[in-house]
DNA sequence: TTGTATGCGTTATCAT
DNA sequence: ATGATAACGCATACAA
């Protein structure tokens, strides 16, 4: 391993002067400071970012927080897009990622403790149990951190737009001609919450009243519980003649459902999904849906964590919210007033 | 934060014996070893990685290369499992896990210089263009590497057995009575090689003829490849009875196209997919697939590239080679003979 | 069994 | 503009 004591030896310049002129110190000249950079490159210098850390106290390393409870996490093309796209501007900004947990081999640790062991210089919290008493640790801590899809108390967090989103959908089904309009949603959690929100409030303004059968609950991306909601809403007496699915996954569910009945979407029931994922543009209807932008999502995340690292006496936390778009398919049928 | 100085002035003992006892040396009597460790974990004292790895050359952090070229990197379920169980694993065996890759921040690195630069241990290569010079230049170095699904020289490779699968999955079809075998495969890899090669070789086993406009080039995760593919074999004067698919998130593009012809599986037409990927258990009919244990392809990646760490003398390079399991769904009709 | 001293590679402070 | 020196937190060779 090259190191600056070799450079120094090799220029005749001390440690000191070969690290400032490495980190475009002034108060190097040009002529040796460019002399020590082409040294450098050509000995294949590469600063070690352990040495450097103890000395400066920032590791240009953000912890990611993803738990992959029951494998809606990385398996979860939602989730996996925002981690792809936080990972790209991360790298872009100069920092690494590295994934923290509990337990790193025998040792049982804390979030918190993780990220102090591998010095994070700030954390990027999603995809969790935003109630686990060690994630609330970590956000009370003093490492800046930003959530995703979750509002705490003095961190940033950064919104999918899910109350607009839903209501997004609403109106466009019923611009369609709908009011018989059923909603699955997904369990119980604050994005939940605000699509809950999201779709009364839509109802309300569009003047539609949808009676609380209508209403049901599954999990997220899990087919099997929004099939058995579909055939609840199939079985009533006077079943809705449009289903909104809690995700484009789970709707798969509702798709085998329908066939079964001998129903045919979108001619005897129109359908909607949630997130605008890949599966959802290559189905055939194309599923009428609404996408979260994953990118911005992992691209604010990353500017944000930054910034609050960077500037950590006068950064502000703050919501950012990130608005999505209509995915228009051919799930929704037209029906005449 | 807390360090071994400020333990050592709380009970008295020097830096070296708080060193010694919480490393469990056998030099420090059991007595002053469990009051310093009791004092420690009082205190809240957490090791410094950095400062560790600066003293041992050991930084405990498994590099990761994952590029998400066209987005069928994390996006991918098959990649995005693996990578999982990766994780899980080297967590379990006391290793972190960092993304590796080009250009952090304004630094162009080579794959090779972001690893010096992190320390890393070692590498697992996952899902790359293992042509890169990059990679290569990576392979050859002296940090310890896996590679996952390609074989270099002197690095162990984890391999999905896609020879045997697809041999599986050719004899279950032909048990079901089928001759008329049609094979879309993905584009030019090592692992689609190993695939045709399984396919020609269970075909020639069993004895049945293919016609080479039987066997289709299509694109890895792309439903629009092979939705082509598909429609140019149900053309033909004498179209396939069974159609086996790339993988089984490209088979959607395939089913499509045969529902446009107005055909359906399995009673006009059997398919296959290959992965086993949670998608292909939930359609209706359930698709018959050949599933990758993804499980044991990252845990092995794990144990393999942490022994190669650990036992650096002694450890030699080689294959691995994983095997996975037919899935039978209802996507294949049982034909008379 | 415990303590002292040194150095890992880097940066920061203070001289020169 | 450049250099000497100390310090970051830890582990280890060696001394006691």
């Amino acid at each position: 391993m090259v190191t600056i004591k070799d450079i120094s030896k090799k220029c005749g310049f001390s440690t000191s002067t070969i690290s400032k002129a490495l980190n475009g110190s002034s108060e190097i000249g040009e002529e040796t400071s460019s002399l020590i950079r082409k040294v450098a490159n050509d000995m294949g210098y590469f600063p070690n970012a352990a040495a450097r850390l103890l000395k400066t106290n920032r590791s240009n390393n953000i912890g990611v927080l993803f738990i992959d409870e029951m494998q809606s996490g990385l398996a979860h093309e939602y989730f996996s897009a925002v981690l792809n796209s936080l990972k790209v501007e991360a790298e872009r900004l100069g920092y690494d990622i590295t994934f923290i947990s509990h337990n790193i081999g025998k040792m049982p640790m804390s979030y918190y403790e993780h990220c102090k062991y591998r010095n994070c210089d700030g954390v990027v919290i999603a995809c969790v149990n935003f109630n686990d008493l060690s994630v609330i640790e970590l956000i009370q801590s003093e490492i800046p951190t930003v959530t995703i899809d979750h509002i705490f108390n003095d961190s940033t967090a950064i919104l999918s737009n899910n109350l607009q989103g839903i209501k997004d959908l609403v109106y466009h089904i019923y611009e369609y001609g709908h009011k018989k309009i059923a909603f699955i949603h997904g369990e119980n959690t604050s994005v939940t919450n605000r699509r809950i929100a999201g779709f009364h409030n839509a109802c309300k303004e569009l003047d539609i009243e949808i009676p609380d059968y209508y209403i049901k609950e599954a999990r997220y991306h899990d087919p099997k519980s929004s099939g058995l909601a579909t055939r609840e809403l199939l079985q009533l007496s006077v079943p809705p003649t449009c289903i909104m699915y809690p995700d484009d996954f789970s709707f798969i569910g509702g798709m085998n459902e329908i066939e079964k009945h001998g129903l045919k979407i979108p001619d005897d029931i129109s359908v909607t999904g949630y997130d605008g994922i890949y599966l959802s543009q290559v189905l055939r209807p194309k599923l009428t849906t609404f996408q979260q932008n994953t990118e911005a999502l992992g691209r604010e995340a990353a500017i944000n964590i930054v910034k609050s690292i960077e500037d950590k006496k006068t950064y502000v936390p703050k919501q950012i919210w990130i608005e999505g778009k209509m995915l228009i398919g051919n799930s929704i049928k037209k029906i005449e007033f």
